[in-house]
DNA sequence: AGACACGCAT
């Protein structure tokens, strides 16, 4: 020990302290080994603390053995095949050894829940230790997060022969259990027969896992009707809605439910800013962003890794790459995901050679890199046009990381081959990857074809592509692309009348931008926003101008057989035109815009929005579906590479 | 002796 621990240790007492003592001295009895384990902080603590249990025969105490295996698999370290051997150590442990390891196992992250099931069986057999009501919930939580139907009946059936169906805790898993299993009727008839009054805390715990077992089976509107019809709401009542509407996609009712929950005066708490915000990012509602943001400070809520990594991924995905720099750089701890949040948002904005730098600082940081950062490395170079690069990069995920790659690493490769004009290496590794290609390897393969104008290799994956999907408007769009290109307006014509008759319907391109905290949203030839008068007199201003500075339609992106005036005029009303001039009438002068995109943007676009960069004197910042374009004075940061 | 939380290829 240096002089420097030992200050320390006489200022705050060390359970290792005990180590220093005589085994025969007063601290190492039962309880003064407990009281240390409860001030350990360290797995090293835990360790000597157990051997010294063991050396001095205490671990044979039942208490104080059950308080290693607690400390071990329940505290901020845990370590549960650590606490399994201590387990195993036990000759017989007793019925809260037993709870603490089948709880352990139940809530562990790794996934081990069947393991929680096995143990209570055993635990049953050996008759030792019978079950008490402490070890039921835990079981029921397993039987949740397995999924096991079967099993849970069975326990629940065991909880109402002994008794233990009013205890609250064994009612809010044995409620969970059936909710997770997608059996709601059981779920909510266990709710409605209970004596709880509505407005009791107990009872809105059970809505809360009725609403999460609603959303698990995509039941959004069920789960919506319960929430509205709560008598009370608790702060996890929101949160927990602001989440599963951001996870299965409805990020505008996160954020509608976000903003109901301020005017109805409940305060926002840390989990509910890391649960807006990825609907914020979704939709790039940057200003909506920019208050949380203020709003954490101004309400001191620690912006720790967790709260900086959706803070990151919000200031990216929202078109402020630097500010999501200077967030990255001011958090006090960084973990796997801050620094894939900050990789991935530089490849976003196409700033490959930054991301690249930040990977290499995250692996001299000591984090090892998960496939999730090399999906932002990969993707980097894509758009970067770093194609060795990126060969290098997927080598030593494999070889140096020993990372399998995921279809969507492929994706990227694949994507990086194409649009570099490889097309013929892109369909080898199509060809050849060891996972079974997704419409979406096709799809990125595909607009490579176009964009290099290759139709014979083309068709062979436009085949292949037509043989997996059947309902994907996304797929039809790309391959009348294709033929459209080609002029081949017969086949153009064939796939629009398939999609007729097979009802497939194409995501509508639309575009849309935030304005006072108001989201606008805008399709092609749209004509549905109350200012639509004022925003096509500002279209018409705008193709003037631009004409005056030289722009030529670039029609080729007109995927109908009409005529050339009736295309340039299709081009105009593009859903990001409509959007940007809205934003130029709605908007002070020098105001940077932001759009964003759900496709990717056509070049005819791309080009005229270049020029309105320059002849407004804006910078406008485009997100569209696979990057950022920040457009400034007539050129923009892509490159004209995308 | 608990419910809610961050990053992912077109």
């Amino acid at each position: 020990m240096n002089l420097n621990s030992n200050i320390a240790t006489s200022l705050n007492p060390s359970p290792c302290l005990a180590l220093l003592s005589p085994p025969t001295s007063p601290s190492s009895s039962p309880s003064s080994i407990i009281s240390s384990l409860k001030t350990s902080k360290t797995v090293r603590d835990l360790h000597q603390l157990h051997a010294l249990a063991i050396k001095t025969g205490l671990f044979r105490d039942p208490l104080v053995a059950a308080e290693v295996l607690r400390f071990s698999v329940l505290s901020e370290h845990r370590d549960l095949r650590y606490g399994r051997r201590v387990f195993d150590q036990m000759p017989e442990p007793n019925c809260f050894s037993w709870n603490t390891l089948i709880r352990a196992y139940s809530e562990s992250d790794g996934g081990h829940p069947s393991e929680s099931l096995l143990l209570f069986s055993r635990m049953l057999l050996c008759e030792t230790a019978p079950p008490n009501r402490y070890t039921f919930p835990s079981v029921l939580k397993a039987c949740a997060r397995a999924e096991a139907i079967q099993e849970g009946k069975q326990v629940h059936g065991q909880v109402i022969k002994l008794g233990w169906d009013d205890d609250a805790f064994v009612l809010t898993n044995s409620v969970r259990m059936y909710a997770c299993c997608g059996f709601m009727e059981d779920a909510r008839r266990l709710v409605e027969k209970s004596s709880l009054s509505p407005e009791s805390e107990a009872s809105v715990v059970l809505r809360n896992i009725v609403i999460d077992g609603y959303f698990r089976l995509g039941m959004v509107e069920e789960a919506r009707q319960v929430f509205d019809r709560m008598a009370n709401k608790s702060v996890i009542s929101w949160n927990g809605m602001i989440s599963k509407f951001a996870q299965t996609g409805h990020f505008k009712e996160a954020i509608c439910v976000f903003r109901k929950m301020q005017l109805e005066g409940v305060k926002h708490n840390y989990v509910t800013l890391v649960s807006v915000l990825p609907a914020i990012s979704r939709l790039g509602a940057l200003e909506l962003g920019e208050w949380v943001h203020a709003y954490a400070e101004k309400n001191v809520i620690e912006v720790d890794d967790v709260l900086g990594s959706a803070l990151v991924d919000m200031y990216s995905k929202c078109g402020n790459i630097n500010k999501a720099v200077q967030v990255f750089e001011g958090l006090p701890k960084r973990n796997q995901i801050t620094w894939s949040a900050m990789i991935g948002g530089l490849a976003l904005h196409g700033w490959a050679s930054e991301a690249l730098d930040y990977f290499q600082r995250m692996e001299k940081a000591g984090v090892v890199p998960s496939d999730v950062v090399f999906i932002g490395v990969l993707n980097a170079c894509s758009h970067a046009g770093l194609v060795d690069e990126g060969r290098s990069y997927f080598d030593r995920m494999v070889n140096v990381y020993r990372l399998s790659p995921r279809i969507e690493h492929y994706g990227c490769m694949v994507d990086m081959l194409g649009r570099a004009g490889l097309l013929e290496e892109a369909e080898e590794l199509v060809v050849n990857m060891p996972v079974k290609p997704d419409d979406v390897i096709y799809k990125a393969f595909l607009a490579a074809c176009k964009k290099h104008g290759d139709v014979k290799i083309g068709m062979r994956a436009a085949k292949r592509l037509m043989e997996l999907v059947s309902d994907d408007g996304d797929s039809y769009v790309l391959l009348s692309n294709l033929f459209a290109s080609l002029g081949e307006w017969d086949t153009v014509a064939k796939l629009r009348l398939m999609m007729k008759e097979l009802e497939v319907r194409k995501d509508p391109g639309c575009s849309w931008i935030t304005i006072d905290g108001m989201i606008h949203e805008f399709v092609v030839e749209d004509c549905t926003h109350p200012r639509t008068k004022e925003i096509y007199l500002m279209l018409e201003e705008m193709a003037v101008k631009l004409q005056e500075a030289g722009y030529v339609p670039d029609t080729t992106h007109v995927l109908l057989n009409i005529e050339e005036e009736k295309k340039e005029s299709t081009l105009f009303y593009h859903s990001e035109k409509i959007a940007i001039a809205f934003g130029l009438i709605s908007t002070s002068s020098g105001t940077t815009l932001h759009i964003v995109k759900n496709l990717r943007i056509c070049g005819d676009c791309h080009s005229s929005i270049k020029l309105i960069s320059k002849v407004y004197g804006r910078r406008i910042i485009v997100r569209d579906r696979s990057r950022f374009h920040h457009f400034e004075d007539g050129v923009c940061s892509c490159n004209d590479y995308w």
